[in-house]
This record gives structure tokens, sequence and C-alpha cells, in this order.
DNA sequence: GTCTATATAACGATAGAC
DNA sequence: GTCTATCGTTATATAGAC
């Protein structure tokens, strides 16, 4: 007699696939690591055999850098539509720029592939290249177009645009960072800070007044 | 007869040691991280047996921690005795502390140490809390001090002292660490971004002008 | 019946154990 | 220093959709 209402053993589901492999993808690479994390653990996780992930991706390095764009693309595509069509104050622009790195700290994984970029992207350098073309430089490029819309309407300071960059970003993926490391030291209460770092930028690109 | 002039197995060099087998220590640990480091590596950078790092050492994360301690220690009590006794105005107090961290950042392996630390403190949690103790805690001391100093003395305006600290010292950290990880890039050139981080800091912390 | 998404199983490099 | 287990990767077989 045959199998009574028998299992089956597998399920096509072409569409699906990818974005559940990446969000296991994503889990374990976020707790384990790059080296660490195993493919056939990721293939587990989204139900599948691990063959199946080369169907979609071309390797582990591609896969997470699949996560990563996934992550960051429409992030970034939003900040672009704004910076293209915003006409206010810079001063406005930036906080709102700063709210949206906020929300990518505290409300992504991003934080903590950004970790693995800086332990691990010595022995991986694809990963280092993909993070560092799509995120970084992208970042920054934004960024730095705001610092010199700024300048060029007269409310933001001449200054070193690179370095005013970094003096925005790297506070609050640091502060991100520290909290992933030592837990929620009251020391780097993310609300206080975040509040205290617009206010710091603010204070540091905005132009002299006029005596 | 006695042997003539043999060489000996080995010398008892009670005193050096121990500076040989950190000197060793850092070294690897810089390059490979801290789980990677095998302790026969280490012995063999050092001149010595692997047995011998136990005579000076309980275990690898003490070694390690031995290591963070003797290139942090000095530089802090360095700035503490001039915290104790300087009475200059508060923003060349904090230019000479922010130089002070830029000497570490750039000259130190301290910067690798703490990559370390963020990258595998999750799995070696006794080397986290030390680099907590012993560096970040007492580095966020040294600079609130300053930051309180200036409020007190009507330099620096009334601010989050905590999240003000983590503005000076997180840029440089970063930036660090962006070169460590990205190469030299043009964008995180350290000599302009030095000069720009500290401009930063003091428009960031100066008191508002009376009107 | 054909096409292809998916699983099973094998391969080769490499790291870790003894 | 050798052996073995593991894991990324690839080749082949099979099952499901149309």
């Amino acid at each position: 007699m045959p199998a009574p209402a028998q299992e089956q053993k597998f399920q096509r589901r072409k569409e699906e696939r990818p974005a559940e492999i990446m969000a296991a993808g994503l889990r374990i690479f976020a707790n384990k690591g790059f080296a660490a994390a195993r493919l056939e653990e990721v293939a587990e996780a989204a139900g599948v055999s691990k063959a199946t992930i080369y169907l979609y991706f071309d390797s582990k390095a591609d896969l997470f850098a699949a996560i990563v764009r996934e992550i960051a693309t429409p992030r970034f595509d939003e900040m672009e539509r704004l910076l293209d069509t915003y006409d206010g104050p810079s001063a406005d622009l930036l906080n709102f720029m700063i709210g949206k790195l906020k929300e990518i700290a505290t409300g992504t994984e991003l934080p903590a592939l950004a970790k693995i970029i800086l332990a691990e992207s010595s022995n991986f350098p694809e990963i280092r290249e993909f993070y560092r073309d799509h995120v970084i430089l992208r970042g920054f490029a934004n960024l730095s177009r705001v610092i010199e819309r700024g300048i060029a309407r007269g409310e933001f300071r001449e200054c070193n645009v690179e370095a005013a960059a970094q003096e925005i970003i790297f506070p609050i993926l640091m502060n991100t960072l520290a909290r992933n490391t030592f837990g929620e030291l009251p020391f780097f209460d993310p609300d206080g800070f975040f509040t205290a770092h617009a206010e710091f930028v603010a204070r540091g690109l905005a132009a002299d007044r006029e005596a």
C-alpha cells in the first residue's frame, strides 16, 4: 500500500528562496562571523540543501555581499532621493541624515556586518572590497554632498569635508559597536548619545557668525 | 675534565623574559587575533618554550591583558599627571589629550588590540572585561574630567559629558580602524583628519558667546 | 514528456588532533 | 609530522511543475 499522506521531499519556490537564504545567512553571519558561519547551517535554517545556496549565489562571499546590498541599498536610495529633491536648510537635511543613520545603526544588522568587515576582512578581501565600494564610499559620498551643499549655501563653515563626514558617521558607528560589544553600559546610552551627537555636529559645522 | 666553554642550553633571564614574551605576543596577537594566535608560536618568537610563558602568565588571556596594560598604563599615568597639575585653558588641555590619543592611535598597537576586543570578545569575556575596566573606563574617566573642568570654568558649554567624551575618542579610534582595515585610502588621510578633528571638537564644546 | 529546481553525494583543500 | 574531520564547492541524480 502507498505511504499515506507522504510529505513532499521538496517544493520548488524559485522566487522566495533567495530572500529566505539571505535572511538565514544574516542571522548566522551576525552571530558567528564570516569564517565560523557554516553554509550547512545556513542551508538548514533556510530549509534547503547546501547545494541550493549555490543555485542563487556564487559563493559564501557572494552571499555575504548580497546580504549587505539588501540592507544598504534601499536606505541609500532613499537618502539620495531626498538629497536630489530637498531644498530647505542644510542643518535640517543633516539632521535627517543623522536620524536615518541612527535608524540603520539601531534597527538593522548592518553594524554586526561592519564588525565582521573590521574583524575578518584581512582574511577575505572580496567582502572587504564589496563593503568599501557599496557601503563606505557610497555613505561618505552622501554625507559629503550634504556638507558641501551647506558650505556652498553659507550655512556651514569651510572645512575638511572628508574629515567632517567622518565626524558625523564614526561616533554613531562606534557607539553602536561599543554597545554591541560591552552591553548596555549606561555610559553608552543611545538616546542621550544621538541627541547630543546631532547637537555636536551642528555646532562643529556651523558657519561663524559675522561680527 | 670540564667541558670547555660549553654553550649554555638556556639562560636564566628572569628580568627580561616577561617583556620579551609580551613583545612577541603583541606581534602575534596583532597579526592573527586572539583565538588564532598560538602560544607555541609566541614562545618560538620569544625564543622560549611554551612552558616558560606559563611561568610568567597564568593563561593566554592573562598574557593578552598584560600586553594591554603595558601599553595603556604609562600613557594614562602621564595623562592623569597632567590633569592633576595643569591650570591653563581647558581648550589647550583638550588639545593635549587629543594629541596624546593620536599618538596612541598611530604609534602603538592598541588599536589592533581594540579590534580584537570588538571582534572576539564575545568568545572571550575575560579579555573584554579587562579591556573595559583598564582602557575604556579609565580613558573615558580622563576625558570626562577635562570636559567637566571646562564646563566648571565656563570655557565649555553645558552638555552631555559622556556623549562628548565619545565625540572625542570615537572618531580617532574609528579613523584608525578604518585605515587599518581599508588601507591608506586618501579619504582617511590621518594628518588632515586629526587637525580637522581637533577643530571640530573645540567648536562642538565651546561655550556660547554671551551676546 | 520536458525542463529545471532541488537534493544527494562526492571532491579537494585545509585546519586541527594526536 | 601525519592523519582525519570539516567545510566550501561541484557533479550527478531525481522530483515537481507545466
